[in-house]
RNA sequence: GCUGCCGUAGCUCAGGGGUAGAGCACUCCCUUGGUAAGGGAGAGGCCGAGAGUUCAAAUCUCUCCGGCAGCACCA
């Protein structure tokens, strides 16, 4: 009966056992590395107990880095069924919904009158615990569809036969049981209560969350938990939750005097002097690439007829978004008296530009027509939408709209792509999302178009990678787009670039060109924008550098700090030569200590803090000292000079850069 | 927009039916100091707005405004 199981290491290697074995002693023989991961000795898609044996009926593995996952995913499974366990024991009114396992943990949606408290977290946190002390079975049995039904609505829990109700004929209706309490579930579970960790879980927080995503149910009470393999994992968690607050756009915003919000114009940003200089060094730079890439530069009207926006189709479809403006005109010869103009400020810039390609005849030669704006829009978003400078209603967007043929989409979408990556490289950001959104089912446009279109979009994203994903149906209506999405400090995502397709705008405004046959053609309009808008961009990068910018895009990029008063005069001349070589400086006069100025200026991020004393008076020379590295450099002023103005050099401009762009 | 929470000095926060406190920042004075906090003094608040309850409201109630987390929205 020497009967042999054999294990599938990480590393694909294999290794045989005697059956009987214990889990726990496997792990222990493999490494202690390992011995954790050994939790996950997995049986029918549940985790084995490692104090039993395992046995050869069932087919078992070591769990490899991606079993990993799944025995963490597992575990964070499991506690919400046991969370969702503990809610109905200490509240039996609550009716349970759904429960499933996100990043870094759980949610369950609860329906319950009563708003869950913070004094809730602890006590359903403290029976979370018993039931894990309890090492109470999970069991699992296939149901018929209308016993599951009966059941639940003898427990009187409607979403649940709802979701009954739901699941396609073909798909088995599968219960788990954690101890005796008894969740619908697709599975798989743990063995027992008791592979929980006790002590790696938090309840994180509670809200609203309508019932299947559709605003027109009713709202739940959303619980989030977090859960991790072990105590260790779960601190790490919230020490890097920690972490990240202190990089909050909106905190640094605020320490750093980039930008404020008020009151009275909820969304829309003041933007300080700082804040400002960081904005414009940004804009030169992104204007001085798009130039490069053949754009021009256009400005629009900002306030619009509403006639232009029952043309272009806003005022229609987008109304309820538009900051609308009336204004009397009774006084003005040629109109009646208290005639009313209705205006609405632009929301979008398309319409602008297309009124600027619609000015005299096109040709196909003109195309592709790149024009671009940084174009402030307006938009009246909900209120519970905005998020600091990431949704904001009134935004700039480094807009541009390219009027080009069908058969010149793929290209476009290439030269964009690339423009676009070589962007935010030099802004620091080596790795970002693209999604492809392709036709919805209300659309406009032939299908031949679209099948063209999306085509094209894909065929470009592959010649650069296949790291991308397609959402079937979330294109706009008027044609497929391309997204591209970078990550703020806490793991939220937003679309930052984005390039669409439209087929719906030139036709609604009679945008044309004539085709080197003499005949009239409509082109087809890309939306496009890099940055997306300049507030959200520059939310995402003061997170994602936390504050500390690259020298050319810092909003002071060195200081000129006195040592003793004496040298006040000469700090002022440096200052000034420093300023006539275009770089952003500040003096610092004050009547105060250099370890509290070299302090104060490394805590705001100047990148370089230039000394000045009498021994610098003497010499000519100044102590440079760079942030984040110890002590100082004494150095003639001069050569202090070029170092900064080298390292203030945006990226386009650098001496190598000809070379590199080229290169790629 | 919806659910929950929050709104006291520039910032972070304490307090709490009898008209306000701390630390940091700020101003002034002393100190002229050589690379991450020198010392002292002072100024600063319609306690988000409005209404109600009360002899009395920053405090209790309601409405509104704004913010935070999430949901919905993001032609």
């Amino acid at each position: 009966m020497s009967e042999m199981i054999e294990i599938t290491l990480p590393d694909g290697a294999k290794r045989s056992y005697p059956a009987g074995t214990t889990g726990a002693s496997v792990a222990a023989d493999i490494s202690k590395s390992l011995a954790k991961a050994a939790l996950a000795v997995k049986r029918d898609g549940r985790l084995a107990d490692l104090s039993e044996p395992i046995d050869t009926d069932a087919a078992l593995a070591i769990v490899t880095a991606k079993d990993t996952a799944e025995a963490l995913e597992l575990i964070r499974h499991d506690a919400a069924h046991i969370m969702a366990r503990a809610v109905q024991e200490l509240y039996p009114e609550t009716k349970v919904t759904i429960g499933p396992v996100i990043e870094h943990g759980w949610y369950y949606d609860f329906d319950r009158d009563t708003p869950f408290s913070d004094e809730d977290f602890a006590a359903i946190e403290a029976k979370m615990r018993q039931i894990i002390a309890a090492r109470e079975p999970v069991r699992t049995e296939v149901w018929a569809r209308e016993r599951a039904i009966q059941h639940y609505k003898d427990q009187n829990e409607p979403y649940k036969v709802e979701l009954v109700e739901a699941i396609p004929e073909d798909q088995a209706i599968r219960m788990y049981w954690h101890g005796d309490w008894q969740d619908l579930c697709r599975g798989p579970h743990l063995a027992h209560t008791g592979q929980v960790p006790a002590d790696a879980f938090k309840l994180m927080s509670v809200a609203g969350a309508y019932w299947r995503g559709d605003a027109n149910n009713k709202m739940l009470q959303r619980i989030y938990g977090v859960a991790f393999r072990t105590k260790a994992d779960l601190d790490a968690h919230l020490h890097m939750l920690e972490e990240a607050a202190k990089r909050d756009h909106r905190r640094i915003g605020r320490e750093m005097e980039l930008f404020h919000f008020q009151e009275e114009a909820p969304g829309m940003v003041f933007w300080h002097p700082n804040g400002t200089a960081l904005y414009r060094a940004l804009e030169d730079y992104v204007r001085r690439r798009q130039i490069a890439a053949g754009y021009q530069e256009i400005r629009t009207p900002q306030v619009i007829d509403r006639t232009l926006w029952e043309r272009s189709g806003h005022w229609a479809k987008y109304r309820e978004n538009m900051f609308i403006t009336e204004i009397d005109e009774g006084s003005e010869a040629g109109h009646h008296a208290n005639e009313k103009r209705t205006n609405a400020l632009k929301p979008m810039n398309c319409p602008g530009h297309v009124q600027i390609y619609n000015q005299g005849i096109r040709s196909y030669r003109d195309l592709p027509l790149r024009v671009s704006e940084f174009g402030m829009c307006h938009r009246y978003e909900s209120s519970g939408s905005m998020h600091g400078l990431m949704r904001v209603r009134g935004f700039t967007q480094d807009d541009a709209h390219i009027f080009c043929t069908e058969d010149q989409i793929e290209s476009e979408t290439a030269k964009f792509i690339a423009l676009l990556g070589s962007i935010y490289r030099d802004l620091g950001f080596d790795r970002f999302d693209i999604k492809l959104s392709t036709r919805p089912e209300v659309r406009v446009g032939s299908d031949e178009s679209w099948d063209k279109a999306e085509a094209a979009l894909e065929a470009a994203v592959r010649k650069v990678t296949t790291d991308y994903v397609v959402d079937p149906g979330e294109g706009a209506f008027y044609g497929p787009k391309l997204d591209f999405k970078l990550t703020d400090a806490i793991g939220r995502e937003w679309q930052c670039g984005t390039f669409q397709a439209d087929f719906n705008l030139p036709e609604r405004l009679d945008a044309e060109y004539v085709a080197s046959d003499g005949s009239k053609q409509r082109p087809v309009m890309m939306h496009r924008a890099i940055l997306g808008s300049f507030e959200r961009f520059l939310g995402i990068l003061i997170e994602n550098c936390a504050g500390r910018f690259p020298v050319w895009l810092a909003p002071r990029q060195a200081v000129v700090a006195t040592i003793v008063s004496d040298a006040d005069g000469y700090a002022e001349v440096l200052t000034q030569r420093l300023r006539n070589a275009g770089l952003r400086v500040a003096t610092d006069l004050r009547n105060e200590k250099i370890n509290y100025k070299v302090r104060e200026h490394s805590t705001a991020g100047v990148p370089f803090i230039l000394a000045v004393g009498r021994q610098e008076i003497e010499a000519g020379t100044v102590a440079v000292r760079r942030l984040g590295r110890q002590g100082q450099q004494v150095m003639p002023f001069g050569e202090a000079l070029a170092l900064i103005a080298r390292e203030a050099t945006p990226p386009d401009l650098r001496e190598d850069a000809t070379e590199a762009e080229d290169a790629a």
